[in-house]
DNA sequence: GCCGTTTTCGGCCCGACTGTTTTCAGTCG
């Protein structure tokens, strides 16, 4: 069994235990079914190795569900689930989904209209028998109908690289809104995570309210979940989600933080600001009435007894314990990068000199740029032949005498032949400082053809870079 | 149900928005 459905199986045990009320027990099956959907290696492989001992190492999971996890693992079921679906089969992980149905909404909708599925409950609206349930209304009625709308066109996440531009986007707009003084990206997208559920904005304003009137109305919002003066919820035509927070300047980080997250390392942050005598929210970090940090984040994180956390690692994966001991990680960072090994240049398909190429990269910071123009069997390129790349050193050499603060490499991105042979004579492979290697023909070969292929390339002395 | 460099028992993050509610529960961030 995969972890998301082990964790899917958390999480409707979560679902029915909120619907019955119990206390404690709905978050810790929660985090459980997150720690397990964000673990690295599959459950499975780590019971096989290490047993239930193994399961119950994973933080969040005890010896009751590390007991269900082998059960789950062995047999593919859970009976406490079971036992919950007999006594109600409801899809509870689907009608939660909807936006604005939970737990409770669903026990009713199940005792007195029998809903069991998505389609039971879009039925039972449009017959208008939602609105007469204890607790529900007329408008939540049509809530449940334009939510229902929706179920298609969102849930899924998306790549951080599909997300970032729109956010960006709208971002852009919330800073030209007047009275806003500063616009930040929060959530996952801050973080960095590879895929993105929602996107959530932070700004601070001096009029809240005609910004959010502001931003409800921006030209891709389809969809307004909710609006108040500090809080709103829109979709936009894509089916993304924002959220935007505005604070005043003085909560800015601590708002910052906490839209940041993760939800696990807020709790964690502010679990530990319980144990030091503060209480930690968006708005500061507080002794008693009094904020004693809340402008910046390094002040909250300082004020903690904790280094500076880069959101990267925002993840409660032990950041915490590591900022207290003073051994977070050095993340790798835009500026560490010190050369670029990869360029092409107009003396084949690219756009620009090399003389031009170098000075880009002089100001981007890097020490070293290659140039790796393509070989000749790419003819749409006008690929270098020996004769090519031996006036294009004498040029880079003369280049390299002339401009300061950057070395530039000879190089070349050289063909594979259909035999694993390289399109360039050794001597002149020789000659270069770095030798990338790659296909760019014959990409369908059988896969041992291919793979003899590519090793014979790489067995090449000169060669550098596959 | 989980957890622990102050605890193996007694705590468990904190607040915004909505709708139905007569004072707050449910859902969500
Ligand atoms: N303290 C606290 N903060 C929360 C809670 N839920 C969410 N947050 C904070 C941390 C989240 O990173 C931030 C934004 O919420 P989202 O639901 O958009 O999550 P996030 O952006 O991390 O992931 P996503 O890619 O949208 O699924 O709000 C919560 O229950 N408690
Ligand atoms: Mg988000
Ligand atoms: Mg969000």
């Amino acid at each position: 069994m995969r972890n998301v459905e082990l964790a899917r199986c958390f999480r409707d045990l979560a679902a029915y235990l909120e619907m019955e009320d119990v206390p404690f027990k709905p978050r810790a099956y929660e985090k459980a079914a997150l720690a397990i959907e964000s673990y690295d290696r599959p459950l499975e492989e780590v019971y096989r190795q290490g047993g239930v001992k193994a399961l119950r190492a994973i933080p969040g999971i005890g010896a009751s569900m590390a007991d269900k996890l082998e059960e789950l693992i062995k047999t593919g079921k859970c009976a406490l689930r079971e036992q919950y679906y007999a006594r109600m089969p409801v899809d509870i992980a689907t009608l939660t989904a909807i936006e604005g149905v939970g737990p409770k909404a669903v026990k009713v909708l199940h005792e007195k209209l029998g809903v069991r599925t998505v389609e039971d409950l879009e039925a039972a609206a449009r017959a208008g028998k939602v609105r007469s349930l204890p607790h529900f209304g007329e408008r939540s009625e049509e809530k449940i109908l334009k939510a229902l709308a929706f179920v298609q066109t969102s849930g899924a996440r998306q790549p951080l690289a599909v997300t970032l531009p729109l956010v960006e986007q709208i971002a852009g707009a919330l800073a030209r809104v007047p009275s806003v003084e500063q616009v930040a990206i929060a959530g996952s997208v801050r973080r960095r995570k590879e895929t993105i559920g929602d996107a959530d904005l932070l700004a601070v304003a001096r009029k809240p309210d005609a910004v959010m009137r502001a931003f409800v109305g921006l030209p891709p919002v389809t969809r307004v979940l909710g609006q108040g003066d500090t809080k709103s919820s829109v979709k936009l035509a894509s089916g993304l989600q924002v959220d935007l927070r505005v604070v005043p300047a003085e909560s800015f980080g601590a708002a910052l933080c906490y839209f940041t997250g993760s939800k696990a390392h807020n709790v964690a942050l502010r679990q530990l600001a319980i144990k030091r005598g503060y209480k930690l929210n968006e708005y500061g970090l507080f002794r008693g009435e009094r904020r004693i940090a809340g402008r910046t984040e390094e002040e909250i994180y300082a004020r903690l007894g904790l280094a500076y956390i880069p959101p990267e690692l925002r993840e409660d994966q032990g950041e915490i314990d590591a900022a207290r001991a003073g051994t977070l990680p050095r993340l790798i960072e835009a500026d560490a990068l010190r050369g670029d090994l990869q360029t092409q240049t107009d003396w084949t398909d690219g756009a620009d000199s090399i003389e031009e190429m170098a000075r880009a990269a002089k100001t981007l910071g890097l020490e070293y740029v290659a140039i790796t123009d393509h070989t000749r069997s790419l003819a749409m390129t006008r690929g270098s032949d020996e004769a090519k790349l031996r006036k294009q050193m004498l040029e880079i050499d003369r280049l390299n005498a002339r401009l300061g603060g950057i070395r530039v490499l000879k190089g070349a991105e050289v063909n594979i032949n259909k035999d694993g042979t390289l399109d360039i004579d050794d001597e002149t492979l020789a000659a270069l400082d770095v030798v990338g290697v790659a296909v760019h023909s014959y990409f369908n070969l059988p896969r041992a053809e291919m793979t003899a292929r590519i090793i014979r390339a790489m067995r090449n002395p000169h060669a550098d870079i596959l």
